[in-house]
DNA sequence: TTGTAGGCGTTATCAT
DNA sequence: ATGATAACGCCTACAA
């Protein structure tokens, strides 16, 4: 029972650089110089302090390093809302590759709202986070821009161009048209459509994307065809219910999100609707539980995993001082068993 | 166009504690002593320095405070994966009750591995964290404790009592007893349950549960009727068709946790077999989505949104020197539309 | 009750 | 190439 803590215990009290720089037999300002590679020493006293460091087991306190004025190897994360099915993943890509680089993410949730957003912003500013990456805020152009000056910036769901800006953007236009395109493929003529919140932008572009593509098509958009689900599962399934209450005539949905076409397979099937038989489903964002509903699900491929990776690897190049110019994969349709052939009209 | 900015103005640079001692004419100590209420100071200079902080819209630096030793003002969550649509809401509960009381959560993920997790506590403590609070972790209880000699531990999961410690545990083997029970009060006898990962103990106890229901109904325990779903999605799926392609025979189906269920649920629609009608099933977890699954579906509840405020509030208890004392409540059986009455046998 | 001084662990700016 | 020395912003004895 020996009472010195064998070598590279943690458990015992903190082990400083200045620990280190005595141990090895050098001054404090060497040992910080090796760490940060901040100018060239002398390989015995290179040496002498990597095997003090070893051997007493040293790790660099992120506090001090953040009050000296340097980095505090932490980045924050604007999310809206930890806990979304399409987001989460997305952090989880964050996470995942700014580990690596020694950075720490630093999650808030700013609820949908522009002024939560703003104190989000505030408190990791307080906190000294060396940048910031921000999913699809509600915070204006301006604003971002000049937060871009404090401090390198990556968003997502809009285009923009500043100096210390990365912005990540998703053409969700695009993927709307595709996903409508694939419905009048298949025959059907009368196709209904769920929109998000029309307050983001990209259930806009969605609601656009679903209109462009029955128009080239020569089909009518009637808005007695549209109703809106908010993005969510309840929004989902009262807004068919209310499409279905009110007599309106479709034999395929387009749902501006997979949570809402969740909720629309629930209203349908109550309504005894089967799916795709009697009605066709399609959603957008291609979640983890689209390949597992039943029946699996057709919709919109959206890298969320890889729109998390993205951003984070365009903040660690904006961090290094290197222009990013990254950009996120063109949409992509993933045809499941939720849709299929126009049967008889209803 | 003026130069000096306005009162309140956060864009500009860092409002210093000295700059609020200054501009109220008393020490920095005292306003350190105003803002921690660590000693009386006199009315009239407290007047001043409110002023001078609502004027100078002064923030104090939580970086700064942790170097001084004092708190950073900042608790660690490790979770298993930041995007679990379980834990995910749990995270939200910690950050809704821990951010009203100036805390902020700092998310690690353990991928489910006792190393891993080791590394990410270390994270966490090197960036100085006032307490830790783990959700259903893998290490040991023994690694607990000790933790929980160095700063307040919060953990989920299992039953654990020693000093700074904070244990909150589920009725698991209950849980899955009340489920089982159900099927059972509907003329089952023939239940298959998909186990989750049992290297994980609330898996183990729910198989426990499963058990202790069947054999209280003088129901036989049959090995063949249980299959290993590892908590996923496609676990559920595979695992289902795989009692499917034996040809095993039951007419419910039990469920370790939702998220198998949804897999479960893709299986047998692909075999054509009903649910309830050919085959009930059962959940756990009470996932938002599980109301929202085509058919709803029957479930345990598991309030992981009260999870994460208890565990959080917990946390603030530890941290404020009071015993917590606090628990999560007995597990509740929902029954939605996914289990019904067992009819012939298949 | 209030102010002064020292220190928390690191980096940056000078010298040398 | 290396070492003192001074910040960084705050807290906490200790002194008054």
């Amino acid at each position: 029972m020996r009472k010195s803590p064998p070598a590279g215990d943690r458990s015992s009290g903190p082990v400083t650089l200045g620990m280190v720089a005595e141990a090895s037999g050098v001054s404090p300002s060497t040992v910080s110089r090796i760490l940060n590679g901040t100018a060239i020493v002398s390989p015995e006293k290179r040496a002498a302090v990597d095997r003090a460091i070893a051997e007493l087991g040293f790790v660099p306190n992120p506090i001090a390093r953040g009050l000296a004025g340097g980095r505090t190897m932490s980045v924050g994360v604007v999310t809206q809302s930890i806990d979304s099915p399409f987001y989460g993943v997305a952090l989880r890509g964050i996470e995942e590759t700014l580990e690596p680089a020694g950075y720490s993410a630093l999650f808030v949730s700013g609820h949908w709202d522009e002024a939560v957003e703003k104190r989000c912003i505030d408190t990791l500013r307080s906190r000294r986070v060396d940048g910031m990456i921000i999913l699809n805020g509600r915070l204006g152009d301006a604003a971002l821009k000049a937060l871009a000056k404090a401090l390198p910036v990556v968003v997502t769901g809009r285009s923009l161009k500043a100096p210390g800006l990365c912005a990540l953007d998703f053409n969700n236009v695009e993927g709307a048209r595709l996903a409508t395109q694939h419905l009048i493929d298949l025959g059907h003529r009368d196709i209904a459509h769920l929109s998000g919140d029309l307050a983001h932008p990209d259930a806009r572009d969605r609601l656009a994307g679903y209109r462009a593509a029955l128009e080239a098509a020569g089909l009518p958009f009637r808005e007695a065809l549209v109703e809106s689900g908010g993005y969510f599962e309840d929004g989902g399934r009262d807004a068919t219910q209310r499409l279905l209450d009110r007599g309106a005539r479709f034999t395929a949905l387009f749902a501006a999100n997979d949570q809402m076409a969740f909720g629309a397979s629930v209203a349908l099937h109550k309504q005894g609707l089967r799916v795709p038989q009697d009605v066709s489903l399609v959603g957008f964002d291609d979640l983890a539980l689209a390949a597992h509903m039943a029946p699996p699900l057709s919709t919109v491929h959206q890298a969320s995993l890889e729109l998390g990776r993205t951003a984070a690897q365009g903040m660690l190049n904006l961090l290094a001082g290197d222009k990013p110019a990254l950009s996120l994969p063109e949409p992509r349709l993933i045809v499941r068993d939720s849709s299929g052939p126009a049967a008889r009209r209803r």
